[in-house]
DNA sequence: TAGTGGTCTAGACCACATC
DNA sequence: ATGTGGTCTAGACCACTAA
């Protein structure tokens, strides 16, 4: 064994991480068993299972006592918003609806160019949509996505699509979300928001920029939510 | 080995944090080492590993190659403010001043109450202060804090000691904050506020209602800031 | 140099899901 | 009944820190 930069298991983690990310693998398929990882990567169980450890922890892969371990997918989770961190005051966890308001090609601006590292001007597709809760909405959000790996996307796509976003952009473009970092801001209501959203003009709301990665941490969604945080709040735990 | 509920490693942990709770070892400590720990709790020391890996995950302690396992501290860390997801839009990283506006007795209200677990009307410690970054207000906090676990707590000596209030706490209190949950919301600025930071009245402000926890998940501090967004944000990592 | 945590192995046995 | 992940062990060796 040659001596190493990073030690066997990382990179075993990382060697499964690219796999995920050419395809070896699709979100909701069952991965090999630890015992045959093992003999593949030339190691022993137990530092295979050292990788998979992390890659659970980062919910790239969900372990399940006795049936095998699965990568992680966005089409049939336990909670379908995975990155939605908003809840209800009140314990109600209705779901939402969703309203399509457009979905269109434009350009990139520098802000969005610099998020996904493409250049100025650069082909993306800009969906922007509502979330509401009984008919209320609570959620505008501003979507911006690379065209080159969205061709094809659509109203018509989106409209016809049962699930999330990120449940068809993992079906229908083969791009899974892996993790997200996000910038809060307190901002007041444009007009354009306020009449979408409902509330009087200025009134604050909870700006949340989003960048969104895939594997190998290749940025592929910028996303700009503006929240109405009256009956909701973004709820956090820090440790 | 008796049939047991929760596997060792994790009866392991929970003994630690016992011991963590009740004082065994205080924060900046040494730990046993891992074999000390093997011997102690009748277990190999792969499982004694096992459990520490959970609560240096959890940051409840802090491993050195080499030198061994401490308990976490507020007093010394990287991050002297450990929970704080306030950042500056530049990456401008200079501190914050702190300025205490007061500090003092009062009776729990009834959402205090409910938060930390005490009866309505029982005695806590108010405090408000203000965080600033080159003479401008960027945070106005509110704390409210159980009585009976910071008794003697006052103005001169939260002006007197030179750290953050988590290192205070930890120091003359001997509390411990380990974890924390955040409630953000956008809020109007009220006139109060609003002349404490130094905007406009009615201005967006970002509302973040924490309740921290110290072992055990003991709550033991409730404390609203407003965060005035304009030049900072704060930054979330989802996954 | 002694002691600590970090890596890796080989294997036993258990709990669980699936067929 | 078979195969999977989950727990636990015992021990070797390495990398690092501190005296």
């Amino acid at each position: 064994m040659p001596k190493s930069p990073a030690p066997l298991y990382e990179q075993i983690r990382q060697l499964i991480v690219a796999a995920l990310a050419a395809g070896e693998w699709r979100p909701g398929d069952a991965l090999p068993s630890e015992a045959a990882l093992a003999e593949r990567f030339h190691a022993s169980s137990g530092t295979v299972r050292k990788a998979m450890d992390e890659l659970a922890a980062a919910h790239v892969v969900e372990r399940r006592q006795g049936a095998g371990t699965f990568v992680a997918t966005h089409t049939a989770p336990r909670n379908p918003y995975r990155f939605l961190r908003l809840v209800a005051d009140e314990g109600v966890t209705t779901g939402f609806t969703r309203e399509l308001l457009h979905c269109r090609r434009a350009r990139a601006t520098a802000e969005t160019a610099r998020a996904l590292h493409l250049r100025t001007s650069e082909p993306v597709i800009e969906v922007r949509r509502l979330l509401l809760r009984r008919g209320r909405a609570v959620v505008l959000d501003d979507l911006w996505l690379p065209e080159r790996h969205f061709r094809g996307l659509s109203s018509e796509v989106i409209n016809a699509y049962p699930g999330t976003l990120y449940a068809l952009f993992e079906e229908r473009f083969q791009v899974h979300m892996v993790r997200a970092e996000e910038k809060l801001r307190a901002v007041a209501a444009t007009a354009e928001a306020a009449e979408l959203l409902g509330v009087a003009d200025g009134a604050p709301l909870l700006s949340v920029e989003r960048v969104a990665y895939t594997y190998g941490d290749r940025a592929v969604e910028l996303r700009r939510g503006l929240y109405h945080t009256e009956a909701d709040h973004y709820l956090n735990e820090l440790n």
